[in-house]
RNA sequence: CGGGGCAUAGCGCAGCCCGGCUAGCGCACCUGCUUUGGGAGCAGGGGGUCGCAGGUUCGAAUCCUGCUGCCCCGACCA
């Protein structure tokens, strides 16, 4: 009976799955760390297409976690969703310049409509005469095909501001990838707004920074710095690139989020005009902003250790997981029965649980499934405790346990997952500080980033030349430029070039 | 696209140099019994076109040729 229930509930999220006992340190080698940490944790695996993942259910379900907060987050700043097609004629694709430039070099193209049998038998060939017209870019990002459709949606000041948001998937035909952090195919939202001011545009991308900012801090425990890119860094198309910088625990940075300020250039490329209050045509100011699945990369890299994955309790797919524990089936019954019993007395309180109450599993072997998968908090029920009215608690990211008293455990739990979601953002915050360094010249600068990483912060003199040099000699870039920059004016000299410096802008090494 | 490596059961590998009988091991899987508060034990069992195509040979996982796929390292990227 028991075992039948798991199945029906459970089986697909997690399926009987061997836990190797022994992961790689992090410390002895970081990128094997964490791939085996994604397969091992279920998240996600290659699959039979070069350079596309499988998202299983379990990485799945935290992006959904994700999606829902971040799409509440979309709507009560006014947005709403909508969906565009996959394939982009290729004539749209060129009419922004800078844009067809950046991504022409990883774009797969639909060239045919077609396919028939072999004439020599060999199974089945493109038809060669179902040739497209004009073949289809699949979507590397929506600009075109979106700013192609709001010319026929923008007549007036009274149509803007537009602000549309999509969920979707995107191919970007990468040379080397890896798990969630660079595929082939990508899932992620683009908000693509259109307004009747450049101020309002420019508002708009800093709006959606600061919510990108607000959801890694809040709902990721990840902290980030708020930014401008260089010119290099800048997106295709836009006249300011503003992102979202995190630090990963082997010292490179990871770009979480970012937001574009698109000027006018798509809305003269598309010819987007609107008549103003004064009566007048003019071009449409436009914003883009996306996150994608790479933010489970970040989530993993920032918050997992040596014993696998650690979730933080705003975005794990299960908050508590309890385990009966039991020898006899009078037992068993009686155990399994509190689970549920308390499964219902937590999930009444908004605290997603599962109960764990596989008979094919040992106690031993689910502890270390559910610690190896990353779930906030494990309760575990056995005789003894049905006879004190007591639970052993144990948390995942402090890998401490407890006996605890039944009688109001909703309250404690709720408290734990805020202490822990808390404790996990101060803890990434602890390490994104003390891996942060201000380099006075050139060769502390490279000393920095040979031997610790992090971020550098150092002086520049404001040119894409000497970016590129120090990106050529390094490897580093500039990550991004702070946002009170201009402002604050702080003078200095260019640590390569000796020029004169603005101020001080973040260096670090970059996923 | 350049350099290196690998391809044998679901996964991880051994066997290959020096060809030979029915291709083996660990984990996983199935059955039974004993177990269950930190990754259970024993017994039995199922599962393989040895990446593909050709060649050498009485005989090929093993030797030769060609092809394909994958992984790692470098130039591009959220």
């Amino acid at each position: 009976m028991c075992k039948y229930k798991w199945n029906a509930f459970f089986a697909n999220i997690i399926p009987k799955f061997y836990m190797a006992k022994n992961l790689i340190t992090r410390k002895e080698d970081y990128s094997q760390w964490y791939n085996d940490l994604i397969i091992k944790a279920d998240m996600a695996e290659t699959s039979a297409v070069r350079g596309c993942m499988v998202i299983k259910p379990y990485g799945y379900a935290i992006w959904e976690s994700m999606q829902s907060a971040l799409d509440k987050m979309f709507k009560d700043t006014g947005h709403v969703n909508a969906y565009f097609p996959l394939f982009i004629p290729k004539s749209f694709f060129s009419k922004e310049a800078n844009h067809v430039e950046g991504f022409a070099k990883e774009c797969a193209v639909v060239t045919h409509y077609r396919l028939k049998n072999d004439e020599g038998g060999k199974g089945i060939v493109v038809d060669p005469e179902a040739k497209l017209e004009e073949e289809l870019i699949v979507r590397p990002t929506s600009e075109t095909i979106i700013w192609d459709t709001y010319r026929k949606w923008i007549q007036s000041y009274r149509d803007l501001p537009l602000l549309i948001n999509q969920w979707a998937n995107v191919v970007r035909w990468e040379m080397r990838t890896r798990l969630f952090l660079r595929t082939a195919e990508f899932l992620w939202q683009e908000g693509h707004t259109a307004h009747a001011t450049q101020e309002e545009a420019e508002a708009e991308a800093k709006r959606m920074l600061e919510v990108y900012a607000d959801f890694a801090e809040n709902f990721m425990a990840i902290p980030v710095h708020k930014g401008v890119k260089s010119a290099n860094e800048r997106f295709a198309g836009a006249v300011n690139t503003y992102c979202i910088e995190a630090l990963m625990q082997d010292g490179k940075a990871l770009q979480a989020g970012t937001s574009h300020f698109l000027g006018q250039n798509f809305a003269k490329a598309f010819d987007v005009k609107f008549l103003s209050k004064e009566n007048k045509q003019e071009y449409v100011w436009a914003t883009s902003w996306g996150v994608s699945t790479r933010l489970i990369g970040a989530l993993v890299m920032t918050h997992s250790d040596d014993n696998g994955l650690v979730l933080p309790p705003k975005l794990a797919p299960f908050q508590v997981v309890i385990v009966p524990i039991y020898r006899t089936p009078e037992e068993m019954q009686a155990t399994v029965a509190k689970a549920h019993e308390l499964k219902t007395l937590l999930s009444r309180v908004g605290i997603r649980v599962k109960v764990d109450d596989r008979d094919t599993q040992k106690p031993g072997f689910k502890f270390a499934e559910h610690e190896f998968k990353g779930v906030p908090i494990r309760l575990a029920i056995g005789p003894r405790d049905l006879e004190n009215n007591t639970v052993e608690l144990a948390r995942r990211d402090t890998l401490t346990k407890e006996n605890t008293s039944a009688e109001g455990i909703e309250m404690k739990i709720l408290d734990l997952l805020d202490e822990i979601q808390k404790s996990l953002f101060d803890k990434a915050l602890k390490f994104r500080e003390e891996s942060t360094r201000v380099a006075a010249n050139y060769d502390e600068f490279k000393e920095i980033l040979e031997n610790k990483g992090g971020f550098v912060l150092a002086h520049w003199d404001g040119t894409p030349e000497t970016e590129q040099k120090i990106k050529e000699e390094t490897k580093a870039t500039i990550r991004l430029i702070p946002l009170d920059y201009e402002e604050k004016a702080e003078t200095g000299t260019c640590i390569y070039s000796g020029k004169p410096s603005k101020g001080l802008v973040y260096f670090a090494k970059a996923y």
